[in-house]
DNA sequence: TCTGGGGTCCTAGGACCC
DNA sequence: TCTGGGGTCCTAGGACCC
């Protein structure tokens, strides 16, 4: 059997955990930039905000005093969830962290007994540890047991554990559970399966197998799979990433290229450093812009290049300059850009690249690996962003950026260094 | 005025090989 | 009239997830 814990309306409950008079208010957390609503409290939700709303469409409930919204704020996110993911994988033998609020934990070892037990006393415990929320749904598949956490979430009667332990349990479920709340169909394939007649999950798995390989391929099947009680969705390998990127929207759009330049190599550079972080060196540097979509009156423009250097690389300087060639090559003038963003990709363990630099200037990428060295090791310290490359902003990539309306770094260092600044 | 960011996997089609 | 067959690898684009 697979857990999946989940916690509640993760980011809202992330701020209410510092902000607890804000407990059964409707609160929402936007993006960057304070763009659109990205979670939201249980009261908001009944309020009608929708995933994804632009945050002007509902400023006017702040003005109101109905709502709270908080910009959002990663570092404590990340710290909260950290807390959240120790403690469960103290309990557990083995847990897949599958994203910044969910975890599969596998239960072999436990008694089946004592299964629901077992998850409500984590239930209990994280919401005293930490002051999160969570759900969990147990179940034979990873698919199901993400049905069961919605049903632990959604009805207060499950105590925040719902058990799929029998096959009736199963049935019954599916039968409840649109065909578009489950795991695997999108906003692309919900329609499809409408047209087709399919409308709950039960639906789906009364038909037959060759029906379902034969319209929606092998993606398609194990969903079926799943929903049927085998298991078939695999762990990933999360040893190292496949891809990096870091890509902002802006504040303003952008035409002038110096500009852009400046934005690109401060993305450019962030990357690296993320390579460097996890000792990976990347063969392919990408860089795209968007122009603005939602300005149907302004000329559009989305391009993209890849670069792929001879020798994988990981240094600030490599792949800053590579990336600001990559921009030259698509930078158009008369556009008005929204977006940017650099990933790296084809990535490597850095230390396998001993031996592959021959014919190359070995002296060349020693200093710059040592320079790269250098500017992490000045700034990890306080000095956060204190070293840069001439072509980098001065300050740092978040500044230009609208966040008004942010918490505190209630758990993290940096909030000592902000307050410095 | 104002619309996020970061990932993964699959598939179809083209290039290339014998 | 009539123009092979089979395989691999790579890439771009699409779909999904949170």
């Amino acid at each position: 059997m697979f857990a999946l814990v989940d916690c509640n309306n993760f980011f809202v409950s992330c701020e209410r955990v510092f902000r607890p008079d804000l407990e059964g208010k409707a609160v929402v957390v936007l993006s960057n930039n304070d763009g659109c609503v990205v979670s939201r409290s249980n009261e908001s939700k009944a309020m009608g905000i929708k995933m994804g709303t632009p945050f002007f469409k509902v400023r006017h409930m702040v003005d109101e005093g109905r709502l709270t919204a908080f910009s959002s704020n990663y570092a404590l996110y990340g710290d909260l969830s950290g807390r959240v993911m120790s403690i469960l994988a103290d309990a557990v033998p083995h847990i897949e962290i599958y994203s910044i609020d969910e975890a599969f934990l596998h239960l072999d070892g436990i008694d089946p007994e004592n299964v629901q037990e077992f998850c409500r006393s984590l239930v209990a415990r994280v919401r005293q540890w930490v002051g999160i929320p969570v759900s969990i749904g147990v179940a034979p598949t990873k698919t199901l047991a993400k049905i069961a956490s919605h049903f632990a979430k959604t009805h207060k009667g499950y105590r925040g554990v719902c058990m799929m332990d029998t096959d009736a349990k199963r049935l019954k479920a599916l039968e409840l559970t649109p065909i578009d709340d489950v795991w695997g169909v999108g906003r692309r394939l919900a329609p499809k399966m409408e047209s087709w007649g399919v409308r709950s999950a039960l639906d789906f798995v009364q038909r037959p197998k060759g029906w379902v390989q034969s319209r929606l391929g092998v993606n398609g099947l194990r969903t079926w799979e799943e929903l049927c009680g085998i298991p078939c969705v695999e762990e990933e390998n999360a040893e190292r990433r496949k891809s990096i990127c870091t890509s902002r929207s802006f504040a303003d759009m952008i035409e002038d290229e110096r500009e852009l330049e400046l934005r690109v190599s401060d993305f450019a550079a962030m990357c690296a450093k993320k390579l460097r972080d996890e000792g990976s060196a990347a063969y392919d540097v990408t860089v795209f812009m968007y122009t603005n979509r939602f300005r149907e009156d302004l000329s559009q423009y989305f391009p993209s290049v890849t670069i792929r250097l001879p020798v994988a690389a990981n240094s600030t300087q490599e792949i800053v300059s590579t990336a600001l060639r990559a921009l030259k090559t698509i930078y158009k003038e008369g556009y008005q850009y929204k977006k940017a963003g650099v990933t790296v990709s084809n990535i490597v363990p850095q230390d396998e690249l001993q031996g592959v630099l021959f014919g190359y200037d070995q002296s060349l990428r020693q200093k710059q690996d040592r320079l790269s060295e250098v500017m992490d090791s000045v700034n990890s310290g306080s000095g956060k962003n204190l070293l840069r490359l001439a072509a980098q902003r001065e300050g740092h990539y978040a500044d230009g950026i609208r966040c008004e309306r942010r918490s505190s770094l209630y758990t993290t260092s940096l909030d000592e260094i902000m307050k410095v600044h």
